[in-house]
RNA sequence: GCGGGCAUGGCGGAACUGGUAGACGCAAGGGACUUAAAAUCCCUCGGCUGUAAAGCUGUCCGGGUUCGAGUCCCGGUGCCCGCACCA
């Protein structure tokens, strides 16, 4: 055999050549660029990762959720969608202005400069995007898009100011979110942070907490995590409203209302709280120093978990005191109480020690009485005594009695008891049954320089002033500098001063600009047309959302994917589009992680500064520099501070982006964590090498094969296991099931490579054709440069990336003859061989014929037998 | 505290609505080719008994339902996640 003419099916694949050659082949051909506004007769199909924040470098989350993602696309490509794909940048934000101060940078360059970096990484990735769509949320043609969406969103009543406290760090003087304040102090400065009050934008989120919980019921193609965790977070109870009347006025109140979710535990009130921040408490404040500075030091305590699990119950004794609602002789005692929260419910409430851990601690501390409503069915104690120890939180349970109830209400327990107390209150005037809800409006005004400007001015006669439309964009200026603590943008007079929109005297803008969480809430309709003067085409939104795969982190669950949706229907309400929902489908994929090396004591060592060694089953790692040991320690989420992070740059170099992709798609189910391994790298490349040896090897035969026709024997055999591939493959696909599709394409592989070509006839040959046209066309969405350089070699002049999904044949798909397992008394005894479609009869005869069964039977007759087509037989005997 | 999830070989994981447990990959062991290595190919690979045929046992633990349970029900253990002074 001529060794010119012929490839060598020893010649290895060589990514490194090949990769960019395809990518190139793509883009000038633009295949992936989507014409949104030009109506196919193919149905559209909008899939959508979560788009990164431009760090500088992507990491190999980014690399898995991107090719997952792809996958998707190009799947959905070839069973003829019109896909819409696009990627851009989240790139607002902190990060860019703590380099700033760092490095003496400019957010902006440092940004941008990030952004070329990624993107040139990403493209090596061989994603099927539609780069003439990308942007970046600071580019100033999307953040004055978002500016108008801030003046419709007023105009339409959606958003308003109020006070809000905010983290307030005095010597960098800045705001800081929570996680930022560590022990109560700036994570930067390390100064004491103070609590201040500021007035802020907020969304009107919560005109929509109703709707929004309601329809959580609508996606179903949510992961049902997701949907509870967002139900929890919108929080929504039904409770009592109810007022207490004081006995004496006091600071011009004779009552305050309280709202409670268990008012079936009214008769076990003991004392009342209030928040230190209720309006009576802030009355009694002004002529009570006492409490004034009690007031002072629970506003110091930090908001932390830890510290509020730690934190003792307080409470200043007002010397006030309600008449008890049930029972007029008695009054209980008002306190102001540092774990009342002022922004939820009324910001008071009735303590119930007997039923309550925080009331029974608090009550405890205290000397308050302890009061049972309810008790075990069982429980012959007195009720006093019962509750002594710990708080008794009975409720739907069926095993307790109501005692001390309501005059003239009486229910049997739980919840009905609650429903019960709320009728009577209503009733008798004492209050009313209400909805509370946790969601709180959505707070976007931070005191920062690299964010959207929000466009309004403030006037000292007409007050706040939207920008006027034609003055848009506010743009960010450039000429900023960060060597001195605080917003640059409240310093700077010549982009802060302005004429007022309305008067035209002179105002001053506002200068705080929108949490990044804005930028992301619509970013995914913007991809749609965006170039677009206005912040959609309504039609064309219409036409492509919502977004039928979008595919990120879990860490998203909740703010993102809550703010997108409320997004979705305030630009609704504005007129920009009509969906409601955003993302149809949503996928959220598990982490990347990866062995750390070393302690905390130590330090940190990346793989790459190490060799890993085993040794009779021991691994060990060594340092390459210096030899030394060290200890190999969990498997952990791949991060900077554990250093043990893997560079897909790094990766990519050695064994190409394909290798990649297919590893983090092969070894674990996309929503799990996924460990990354140099040996499972390894092995995803030696497939790689695998299918082209395989391409190689039946060149050849398979240049002059025909079409498979009707045959028999080895090439029907063959030609089943490639319809049978190609169907699962296809169905795993449609579930996201990328590690049963590759187990399935191993599999297919396997078969196909135990043929050999010296005996292959040509029926053989054209079904091993047939064969590897599947096997190349079903890695194309996962390994796509590999699959257009074997498509190419199979002499294929197009693109398999711009080829149709093949068909399987059903009749090649299933077997006209199966094994049945034969159990007798449900363990397994043999196998017995039957037609497809055999009748219960016929399959029952069968199996009594067997010898095994036979011999069992020993000529008795067996008790039953079961017989389920397809499935099973089991003998009964 | 409240809410949710998971548990299968040495490892990652398959097993559709209850129907052959361990597909596929990784690791390991043995062998072939090679001067040698890499690459590649072949074999073994849950445990126990057995030369073998085969048999027993086995999906966190204890019960139950069923002809049949990794899968369903009850009770427990362990790990993971979300929320949290939310009244």
């Amino acid at each position: 055999m001529d060794k010119q003419t012929v490839s060598d099916p020893t010649s290895r694949y060589n990514p490194r050549e090949a990769e960019p050659r395809w990518q190139k082949a793509w883009a000038d051909r633009k295949l992936f660029e989507t014409l949104v506004d030009e109506a196919t007769t193919r149905p559209n199909y909008y899939v959508l990762e979560m788009f990164p924040y431009p760090s500088g470098r992507i990491h190999m989350g980014h690399v898995r959720n991107y090719a997952m993602g792809d996958v998707v696309a190009r799947y959905k490509r070839a069973k003829g969608y019109d896909v819409l794909h696009p990627m851009g940048w989240d790139a607002f934000g902190m990060p860019a202005e703590n380099a700033a101060m760092q490095n003496k940078t400019h957010p902006k360059g440092w940004t941008y400069d990030n952004i070329d970096a990624m993107r040139k990484q990403l493209k090596s990735m061989g994603l099927s995007l539609d780069w003439s769509r990308e942007f970046a949320t600071c580019d100033v043609e999307y953040y004055a898009q978002q500016q108008k969406l801030f003046l419709d969103f007023l105009k339409h009543g959606l958003v308003y100011r109020k006070n809000a406290k905010v983290n307030w760090d005095p010597v960098d003087m800045t705001v800081l979110a929570n996680e930022q304040v560590i022990d109560g102090k700036g994570w930067r400065s390390g100064a004491e942070v103070e609590q201040r009050e500021l007035t802020q934008w907020f969304f009107k989120i919560s005109d929509f907490s109703e709707e929004l919980l309601d329809a959580i019921d609508t996606l179903d193609e949510w992961p049902a995590k997701v949907k509870l965790m967002q139900a929890n977070w919108i929080g929504k109870s039904r409770g009592l409203q109810m007022k207490f009347h004081l006995t004496t006025s006091a600071a011009g109140f004779d009552h305050f209302e309280i709202f409670t979710t268990r008012p079936d535990t009214l008769a076990g009130a003991s004392f009342m709280a209030i928040a230190p921040e209720h309006p009576l408490a802030i009355a009694l404040a002004k002529n009570d120093p006492e409490l004034a500075k009690f007031g002072k030091e629970v506003r110091k305590t930090g908001t932390s978990a830890e510290e509020l699990e730690t934190a003792d119950k307080q409470g200043y004794d007002t010397g006030l005191k309600v008449l008890h609602p049930l029972d007029k002789t008695k009054t209980l005692p008002v306190y102001v109480a540092n774990f009342i929260l002022m922004d939820y419910g009324t910001g008071a409430v009735f303590g119930c020690p007997a039923h309550d851990q925080r009331d029974h601690d608090f009550a405890s501390k205290y000397g308050l009485p302890i009061i049972a409503t309810f008790i075990p069915n069982d429980c012959e104690d007195d009720p006093d005594t019962f509750v002594s120890g710990e708080p008794y939180v009975p409720l739907k349970s069926e095993t307790v009695k109501w005692i001390n109830q309501p005059a003239g209400v009486s229910v049997a327990s739980g919840q009905e008891a609650i429903d019960a107390t709320i009728d009577w209150a209503e009733q008798n005037g004492l209050g009313d049954g209400i909805v509370q809800f946790r969601l709180r409006d959505w707070g976007i005004s931070r005191q920062r320089y690299w964010g959207c400007p929000i466009p309004v001015v403030h006037c000292e006669d007409c007050g706040v002033v939207p920008e006027k439309e034609e003055n848009l964009p506010v743009e960010l200026p450039d000429d900023v500098t960060f060597d001195i603590p605080g917003n640059p943008l409240d310093r700077h007079a010549t982009w802060r001063d302005v004429p007022c929109p309305a008067c035209g005297k002179p105002a001053k803008r506002e200068t705080d600009t929108m949490d990044t969480f804005v930028d992301s809430s619509w970013y995914f309709a913007r991809f749609i047309t965006p170039h677009e003067k206005n912040p959609t085409i309504a039609e064309q939104a219409n036409r492509w959302l919502p977004v039928d795969q979008y595919i990120g982190g879990i860490e998203h669950a909740i703010l993102h994917l809550l703010y997108s949706r409320f997004f979705a229907r305030a630009m609704s309400i504005a007129g920009h589009m009509d969906i409601k929902e955003p993302f149809k489908g949503l996928f959220t994929q598990g982490m990347v992680v990866h062995e750390t090396y070393g302690n905390k004591d130590m330090g940190w060592l990346q793989p790459a500064e190490l060799i890993i060694e085993e040794k009779d089953g021991a691994r060990s790692a060594k340092r390459i520099d210096t030899g030394e040991e060290v200890p190999i320690g969990g498997i952990e989420k791949m991060s900077k501070s554990k250093r043990n992070t893997v560079d897909p740059d790094d990766i990519m170099q050695t064994y190409g982006a394909d290798t990649a992709r297919w590893f983090m798609l092969s070894d674990s189910p996309p929503e799990r964590d996924v460990e990354w391994t140099d040996a499972g790298a390894e092995g995803a490349h030696r497939f790689v090498q695998r299918v082209w040896r395989l391409v190689q090897t039946w060149l050849e035969k398979s240049a002059s094969a025909t079409l498979p026709e009707n045959s028999g024997g080895k090439a029907l055999e063959i030609r089943k296991a490639s319809h049978k591939t190609l169907k699962a493959v296809g169905e795993d696909l449609e579930k996201l099931a990328f590690n049963r599709a590759i187990a399935r394409i191993y599999e297919h592989c396997n078969t196909l490579s135990a043929v050999k070509p010296g005996q292959a006839d040509d029926g053989v040959s054209s079904a091993m054709k047939e064969g590897i046209f599947f096997l190349v066309q079903c890695i194309a969405p996962m390994m796509p440069h590999l699959a257009e350089e074997c498509w190419h070699a199979l002499g294929q002049t197009s693109l398999v990336s711009e080829q149709a999904w093949p068909e399987f044949d059903p009749a090649l798909a299933t077997d006209s003859m199966i094994m049945l397992p034969v159990q007798v008394n449900g363990k397994k005894r043999t196998d017995l061989e039957v037609q497809i479609d055999a009748s219960v009869e016929q399959i029952e005869a069968a199996t009594l014929n067997l010898d095994v069964v036979k011999k069992i039977l020993n000529g008795s007759k067996p008790k039953k037998v079961i017989v389920v087509p397809k499935r099973i037989v089991n003998v009964v005997v």
